[in-house]
DNA sequence: GAGCCCGCGTAC
DNA sequence: GACGTACGCGGGCTCG
């Protein structure tokens, strides 16, 4: 039986740095130290790692300083620029991975690694080696021979003797001699001057050997070929000299002991994780925890011994496992505690007079103030622990909230994330423990332990991490005096609700469906035929293959018709099925996503609908509604508004609406200190007719209301970073009209544009933009070589000033209304924030001193340049609000 | 049947 | 390619 042949592998690992450096675009991690090349080597070794499972392997380094070639060339590489600065930096930390990989490295003074490679390739034939040089470097290729091939793992390319000689028509050791004409402009080896690699290549073909050639150059019939031979014949003997591989290096070691060690994952995974590589430091596969034992507390000894725990290191990490439903309605299935790193334990809820006893002397220590609570959700603890009768105190460390806060675009902020960010750990969720799909709360308690025991006791590593970084980068106070105590505000509002009139939604989701039902009727008549209206696929094949309506556009993916509100409404011409079928659409739209989804979201026990506020996901600083979505319901149209008559005051209670007028245009005006802008708003001007004034070039007065509605498209594009072409499209103009209407716009408003503009080069220097509060958002890609996702960083870095401040001013109004109707001993209650509005419910009684603190509040919360004004509205329903208490009056 | 993407539409 | 930030529906596809 022939025994497997032993390969010795060896890698062309300096050339790799320069090849993942240009090749790759200029990554960096968080604290802006390039990675590019870093990643790109390491990646590569882990690829040759991977599909090869070397038993021998070496890296092979250039020497630095100069070597034989320079004595004989003192030109040799001289053109080269010095290394660049950016790949420098990344030389340590590719060291150290080299070093944790555990990979023999061969370097000798006065040799390129070329050398080396040369030796060690004879060296292993002798021994009985096969050998795969790993590079891309074309320089190596007259190594390749029976045995030895060559593999650049980088593009995927492979040589062997026969590939070679189908690229290049010759034997691969006479490359050196096609080099020698050639030269090698980056090596700066001369060649012969005139003789490029086509002529080296057919000469060689023909000759085989540079000395041949010389011999027989006078059999060469192309004149200008033969007289820079015979010029340059010293030259190109000079060029092999230098192109030749030194194959006898003085090198002592012993090929067999050239062997990876076990890799050093622990160093692995903190290299990896210091330098971003979030990828990698997943594929290491480092999870929190085997499957095993997990502390379960199943009596009040048990319990005794976490309380004593918790009580002396003051920490309490704290994971709920629940159904999905809202906190306010949700089942508890258990509770996972840490109180130290390493120490955690799941406390699960079941029946029973014992557990209870548990559960109640539980409640007493997340009621202590004295220990610091830390979590992954503590809006969600807070909600549950408020239900089960003690209140979560000592409030400190929400993981999402503050790694929201150190970088809101960089990912969704999931426990997941930012364990494997900042800890280089795989959480495993309930699939991956339970080995089938299911959810947390579906858990056996074993593993609803391990599941939520290590999301507590993670939470409670990461939190140390966190908290430093938030204070290194300004953070802290955003976090610790905004957005935190909105947490509690936020738990509020969700546990309260807002009180839905289900019989009037039934009634209303009825009707709709009657009227749909008779529009379907009409559509089939029209279409011929039966099909679904609401899918896009089939009406674009009734409306443009079957009818012959004019297609006016493709959908995003190119794949078919659109046959979007845009297109039905500009075909409403041509055929009376688009009318109908676009109220259609508007129907369905009410009845699925909000009549229907509504209802099936209403706690059966108080009527009420809670809705989630997300903190942490708006990339701007807003806040975001879920399940159900209440900052998206209609306002528009007749039967919008009658989605919100739906939700009601209790008895004896009235809404009360306070929303900031124009807010982001005053913030605009603010941040832009533009003498126009903030005139306008000191004056209490209306801002849409005084752009209209500039933009149409004609006295205010001669303002008409299309006009105003133009304006406003424009006043609103302004804050979206929006281009003349968006704008022509948005306005139904040309764009010739829409570029001079921006001219006009900015030449008014000068202060504007340099804004926005500095606004750009701060992003494109720093890296990130800021709100008023010193909210940050990242602009990675703000430099882009790629105009259009350039343009879209841009536009977002615009934005997100404008948004955010607007986004921290109502969340610090939050804040205070909530204190200050407190203190005045009134009674209203905040149900809702929509972005610029707040919606309370109140007593009848207490209405006008309400609005009275609200509406000081409000407008008193910053002080900005130009006045912040708050207009009310009050109403028996939220479809059906009139304005309240007039500025004046 | 679950999970995902697409096209579309609602809000500020 | 062209207007920022969200959520969520139904259709329709893939995968198991």
């Amino acid at each position: 039986m022939a025994t497997h042949p032993r390969v010795l592998y060896l890698i062309d690992i300096s050339s790799y740095f320069y090849r993942a450096f240009h090749a790759l675009p200029p990554l960096s991690n968080s604290r802006g130290l390039p990675t590019n090349a870093a990643y790109g080597v390491t990646t590569m070794l882990l690829k040759v790692l991977r599909e090869r499972q070397p038993e021998h392997l070496a890296l092979v380094f250039d020497a630095k300083g100069p070597t034989f070639r320079h004595d004989l060339y003192k030109e040799y590489k001289a053109h080269r620029p010095p290394m660049p600065e950016a790949l420098v930096s990344q030389l340590p930390y590719i060291r150290k991975i080299i070093d944790a990989l555990n990979l023999p490295s061969l370097v000798y003074e006065g040799y390129e690694a070329d050398d080396l490679i040369g030796t060690l390739v004879r060296r292993a034939r002798d021994e009985g080696y096969e050998v795969e040089i790993i590079s891309g470097d074309k320089d190596l290729l007259p190594l390749v021979q029976d045995g030895v091939d060559m593999w650049d793992p980088m593009k995927e390319v492979r040589y062997d003797p026969a590939a070679i000689r189908e690229k290049y028509g010759l034997a691969p050791q006479e490359l050196v001699e096609v080099r020698a004409l050639a030269g090698d402009a980056s090596d700066n080896i001369p060649g012969v001057p005139g003789i490029g690699e086509k002529t080296a290549l057919k000469l060689i073909a023909r000759f085989h050997t540079l000395e041949n050639l010389l011999a027989h150059v006078n059999e060469i019939k192309e004149k200008a070929v033969r007289g820079r031979l015979e010029e340059h014949a010293e030259k190109a003997r000079l060029s092999r000299r230098l192109t030749e591989l030194d194959t006898q290096v003085p090198l002592e070691v012993d090929l067999d002991a050239l062997q990876p060690g076990p890799p050093d994952r622990e160093e692995l995974r903190r290299l990896f994780v210091e330098l971003d590589f979030s990828k990698l430091t997943k594929d290491l596969g480092f999870d929190t925890q085997p499957t095993g034992s997990c502390a379960l507390v199943a009596g009040p000894e048990d319990l005794d011994r976490l309380i004593q725990a918790v009580r002396e290191t003051g920490e309490m990490g704290l994971c709920f496992v629940t159904g999905e439903q809202h906190p306010v309605m949700a089942e508890i299935a258990g509770l996972g505690v840490a109180w130290r790193p390493e120490e955690a334990a799941y406390i699960p809820r079941e029946p029973g007079e014992s557990n209870r006893a548990l559960w109640e002397k539980l409640a007493a220590v997340w009621a202590e103030a004295s220990a610091s609570k830390v979590g992954p959700d503590l809006k969600a603890a807070l909600i549950l622990t408020q239900r089960v009768g003690q209140e979560l105190q000592g409030i400190t460390g929400d993981i999402l909230l503050a790694s929201y806060l150190l970088n809101p675009a960089r990912y969704e902020q999931t426990l997941e994330n930012a364990a494997l960010h900042y800890l280089g750990l795989n959480l495993r969720g309930p699939r991956e423990l339970a080995g089938r799909p299911t959810t947390a709360a579906a858990l056996e308690p074993d593993l609803a332990c391990q599941y939520s025991a290590t999301r507590a006791e993670v939470a409670l590593r990461l939190w140390p991490l966190l908290k430093k970084e938030l204070e290194e980068e300004g953070l802290w106070e955003l976090y610790s005096k905004l957005e935190l105590p909105l947490l509690s505000t936020l738990a509020r509002m969700e546990a309260r609700g807002i009180r839905l009139d289900q019989d009037y939604l039934r009634r209303f989701g009825q009707e709709l469906e009657t009227s749909m039902l008779r529009l379907e009727r009409e559509i089939y008549e029209l279409a011929g035929e039966e099909f679904l209206i609401q899918s896009p696929q089939q009406l674009g094949r009734i409306l443009f293959e079957k009818m012959h309506l004019t297609p006016q556009k493709k959908t995003r993916g190119k794949t078919a018709y659109s046959t979007d509100m845009e297109v039905l409404q500009s075909l409403a011409t041509e055929s009376p099925i688009a009318a109908k079928v676009l109220d259609y659409r508007s129907m369905g739209k009410l009845k699925s996503t909000y009549v229907d989804a509504l209802l099936k979201l209403v706690n059966p026990a108080t009527g009420r609908v809670h809705t989630t506020f997300l903190q942490s996901v708006a990339a701007t600083g807003r806040l975001s509604s879920r399940d159900p979505n209440l900052q998206n319901i209609p306002v528009r149209g007749e039967l919008g508004g009658q989605i919100r008559q739906a939700f009601v005051p209790d008895p004896g209670r009235v809404f009360l609406s306070a929303d900031y007028s124009q807010m982001e245009l005053r913030i605009l005006a603010h941040f832009s200190e533009d003498p126009t802008l903030l005139k306008a708003f000191q004056d209490q001007i209306d801002i849409h007719r005084q752009t209209a004034a500039v933009v149409f070039g004609i006295h205010p007065e001669l303002v008409t209301s299309e006009m105003r509605r133009q304006a406003k498209v424009v006043n609103f594009g302004i804050i979206y970073g929006m281009s003349g072409f968006g704008l022509a499209k948005q306005l139904g103009v040309g764009n010739r009209i829409a570029n001079e209407f921006i001219q006009r716009y900015f030449a008014k408003y000068a202060w504007v544009k340099a804004y926005l503009e500095g606004t750009l080069e701060e992003a494109r220097q720093r890296g990130w933009v800021t709100t008023l509060l010193g909210r940050r958002r990242q602009t990675p890609q703000i430099n882009s070589s790629n105009r259009i996702v350039r343009q879209e960083a841009e536009r977002s870095a615009i934005n997100t000033p404008l948004q955010g401040t607007a986004a921290d001013i109502i969340k610090k109004a939050m804040l205070e209304v909530e204190t200050a109707l407190h203190e005045a001993g009134l009674s209203g209650q905040m149900l809702l924030q929509l972005h610029d509005e707040l919606l309370f419910e109140v007593d009848r009684s207490e209405l006008a001193d309400t609005a009275r603190v609200v509406r000081r509040v409000m407008e008193e919360v910053v002080r900005l340049k130009v006045p912040l004004t708050v207009d009310l509205r009050v109403g028996e329903n939220w479809g059906e609000m009139n304005p309240f208490a007039a500025r004046g009056s």
